[in-house]
RNA sequence: GCCGAGGUGGUGAAAUUGGUAGACACUCGACACUUAAAAUGUCGUGAGCUGUUAAAGGCUCGUGCGGGUUCAAUCCCCGCCCUCGGCACCA
């Protein structure tokens, strides 16, 4: 016998619908606010079983939050700037906007079906005008205090989406999105100036009790290293130069007694000065284009140390006073530090490497002290790996930057008057490199009317990771046209509780946000300087076969299927099941996975069918159900949900060997199923007769009375010879005189008495001769 | 190379953080029901040995490998190996 989920699931949703069961009242004092966060889609059109991994198991712990009398704010919204709209506008002349809302009408369909619990009030779509404005605004605000800047730099640039890309979206030397091996070029574009908070950034970690992993990668992204910079005068071989010297990064200043010699970037800016000067120019010339034609990650490649000896150039050692050569070579970053080294090859590697191969002098040296490099002019300074944050896009689908050029070319911010500074339509999306917005005569004469003759748009668009960077602060206010967010709901619901997402988001999304909630609290805009108390990264649902679902594999799962056979409840219940959701494993799709876990809820209503008003419950049976109550409530704390429905399974199969069930237990039992199986949960509650929506029901409150009698093991020599039932508590005089009554024990002891006896009361007795 | 998280049956996993290892499931096998299949139900399912007509039961080994601490180790300590993730010519 099997129920018709499809008829269950439809009238139970539209129940929720007409109940308006979802809608969470921010300004309730009656119960404790919990903010539960999950990442945000991008409207991609369809769902897909990571969707359903991250939105239909995170809503199992909103379910059971609200059962447990917290007032809980589950948001849901679209990341609906990106590249992908824009695509499809070039491939398939559609309007990228018509596009983007179409598949935000689909996916809204879809999330619902899965029973999720969201509060569509609140949604925020980050394409909408109404939400970029604030996006626009809180630019302005950057702006305003230097937070954001316009300068040239060297940068990432993606040839094949012919845009500039933020260092955090180039992985091993290629487009984060579409793998293309990135150029890099020297362009003026806008930054954010994350490096300012980089500290804070990372002392902000240890205030959080987020998985080491996921701090780690932060520290390391940031890469925060002390030491010095030391200056190392030239000596020059020939007369009337002005060049003075060279600057250096070391985190390893004490040992300056041993830099046997200098070595530069080739981009370095000195270079080209320096060149002028060396008896074999063109030979220096040739290695320094040779290396700039090279990718970052093909330089990084080679291990073999490359370089050019500087002729006619000599560096002096601060310390020891001595000439030394100077070479330019790539495997000093430009990036980095100064883009300028002074080489210790007795106690670095790659120096070692490089004067074992030029023949330079490898000089062990012991260390100097902090006195002594002062006094040679070293100076303590800090570095970083991580880059201000590169936000200008030239691409057309994205928050246009709220900025004008005055007929000097200086920018200036759009006043707040004329936000949203909207995005134009007549358009031409063909990449050339170029911003596709420079081609609409609606902004350009947008500007001439507002601004004046002479002055200019901003073409370029914002990052959609500007866009993410603040939507947890909008959902408390989504529909607010006089400010970004409210200050009294921030105040009562800011941080985040809990925050669930992927693990590729860690040194982007969440190492972005974190920033933006620090500079908008130096400004006065939020109280809070962390954004989530606490973060779960989820894990990947792979093929059946293990390996990363992929078209090209033919191994992609698509849960509508199994959503049509098995129901909602089923897939829900599966992948809440397949594993603990608190840290992030990689968890194939098992193809009989679902179908076992409808059979199991269609045990439940073949349970429900031997339910009696009168029938009623043992002590034991009752005992069962408080414990089960006890370990979904901590288990799901942890983020565990896999126990949890273990537990209930295991009550499941204690009904199953009860002929009559009473109506109590039972009613508990569909309760505790309601958060897991949100359906069927409320077709059992409304056939038990009770009242409104389960959903609406309070979690029982478990009482578990200490049971009369434990199991208690006994164990000769630490090894397990029997156990024993006796009441609880027993004194171990008494225990110890059980032990002797069995056999087992006794033939193991082979009649010596034991030496020691170790009792743990209700659990163990280990008899050691 | 450095940093982090891990390694438990054929599979996904569990173990109150030092106290009966493998809960709960999947798979597989046998049986029952059926003309048959599906569905459902019952039993078995870490390895090896032992036991009896059949059972029940009993014994040994077993949580990546080798040591250690402890009455007792998946858990703590030392040394390796492997997997996954992050960083990586970052001075």
């Amino acid at each position: 016998m099997s129920y018709n989920h499809q008829a269950i699931e439809k009238k139970a949703q539209e129940k929720w619908a007409t109940l308006d069961l979802y809608h969470t009242d921010l300004t309730d004092e009656s119960k404790e606010p919990y903010y539960l966060l999950v990442e945000f889609p991008y409207p991609s059109g369809d769902l897909h079983s990571g969707h359903w991994y991250a939105f239909a198991v995170t809503d199992i712990y909103a379910r059971l939050l609200r059962a447990r009398g917290k007032n809980v704010l589950f948001p849901i919204g679209f990341d609906a700037f990106g590249l992908p709209a824009e695509n499809a506008a070039i491939k398939h002349g559609v309007d990228p906007k018509e596009w983007t809302y179409k598949n935000i009408e689909r996916m809204r369909a879809q999330l619902s079906s899965m029973g999720a619990s969201f509060d569509w009030s609140k949604e925020v779509i980050t394409c909408d005008p109404s939400y970029y404005q604030w996006t626009q605004w809180l630019f302005t605000k950057l702006f305003e205090h230097d937070l954001a800047e316009r300068r040239e730099a060297a940068v990432k640039w993606c040839p094949k989406d012919q845009t500039v890309l933020a260092n955090e979206q180039v992985i091993d030397g290629c487009c984060e999105r579409c793998g293309t091996t990135v150029e890099e070029k020297r362009l003026t574009q806008w930054f954010l100036k994350i490096t300012d908070y980089a500290d804070r950034l990372i002392a902000g970690l240890d205030t959080l009790p987020w998985r080491e992993e996921i701090k780690e990668a932060q520290r390391a992204w940031i890469g925060k290293s002390e030491g010095a910079y030391l200056k190392f005068d030239l000596a020059l071989d020939f007369q009337g130069s002005t060049l003075e010297s060279i600057k250096v990064f070391t985190t390893r200043p004490d040992t300056i007694f041993g830099a046997t010699y200098v070595v530069l970037a080739p981009e370095h800016a000195l270079v080209a000065q320096l060149l002028s000067h060396v008896s074999n120019k063109s030979e220096a010339e040739g290695y320094i284009t040779a290396t700039k034609r090279k990718t970052e990650r093909e330089r990084s490649e080679n291990k073999e140390k490359t370089g050019v000896l500087l002729e006619g150039i000599m560096a002096i050692n601060p310390a020891t006073k001595e000439k030394i050569p100077v070479y330019i070579a790539d495997y000093v970053l430009a990036s980095y530090g100064t883009g300028a080294v002074m080489a210790v090859p007795a106690h670095d590697e790659r120096d070692h490497d490089f004067a074992v191969k030029f023949n330079l002098p490898i000089v062990e040296t012991t260390f100097a002290e902090w006195d002594e490099i002062a006094s040679i002019g070293g100076q303590k300074t800090t570095q970083y790996r991580l880059r201000d944050w590169l936000v200008s896009r030239q691409r057309y689908w994205g928050c246009p930057i709220p900025i004008v050029y005055d007929p000097e070319g200086k920018p200036h911010m759009i006043p707040a008057e004329h936000l949203p500074w909207l995005l134009p339509a007549d358009v031409d999306f063909t990449p050339t490199g170029k911003s596709p917005l420079a081609s609409s005569k609606e902004l350009r004469e947008r500007v001439t009317k507002i601004f004046g003759e002479g002055w200019t748009p901003e073409y370029d668009t914002l990052d959609t990771f500007v866009d993410s960077s603040w939507y947890f602060l909008r959902y408390l206010d989504p529909k607010d046209p006089h400010d970004f967010s409210d200050q009294s709901l921030m105040k009562k619901w800011m941080p985040v509780d809990r925050y669930s997402g992927g693990s590729e988001h860690t040194t982007m999304h969440l190492l972005y946000a974190r920033f933006f909630t620090k500079a908008l609290h130096d400004l006065a805009l939020v109280q809070i300087d962390e954004p989530f108390i606490e973060r779960f990264n989820r894990g990947l649902i792979m093929g059946p076969d293990g390996q990363k679902m992929s078209k090209s594999k033919g191994n992609v799962i698509n849960p509508d299927e199994f959503v049509g056979r098995y129901g909602a409840d089923a897939v829900r219940i599966y992948l809440a099941f397949i594993g603990p959701y608190n840290e992030p494993g990689n968890y194939p799709w098992n193809l009989d996975g679902v179908a076992s876990m409808r059979k199991f809820l269609d045990r439940i209503v073949r349970a429900s069918e031997r339910v009696a008003a009168d029938a009623a419950s043992t002590e034991a049976l009752q005992q069962t159900v408080a414990r089960t109550n006890m370990k979904i409530a901590e288990d799901s704390d942890r983020f565990k949900f896999n126990t949890g429905i273990a537990a209930l399974m295991t009550l499941l199969n204690e009904f199953e060997t009860t002929p009559l069930l009473s109506r109590d237990v039972f009613r508990e039992f569909v309760i505790m199923l309601a958060p897991f199986a949100p359906h069927l949960a409320e077709h059992l509650w409304e056939k038990l007769g009770g009242e409104g929506s389960v959903h609406q029901q309070t979690w029982p409150l478990a009482t578990i009375v200490a049971a009369a009698n434990e199991t208690i093991v006994v164990q000769v020599n630490g090894k397990r010879r029997g156990s024993m039932t006796l009441p609880r508590d027993v004194s171990q005089e008494a225990a110890l005189a059980a032990s002797y009554e069995l056999s087992s024990v006794t033939a193991a002891l082979g009649g010596k008495s034991p030496e020691r006896v170790i009792y743990v009361p209700n659990k163990i007795m280990n008899l050691v001769v």
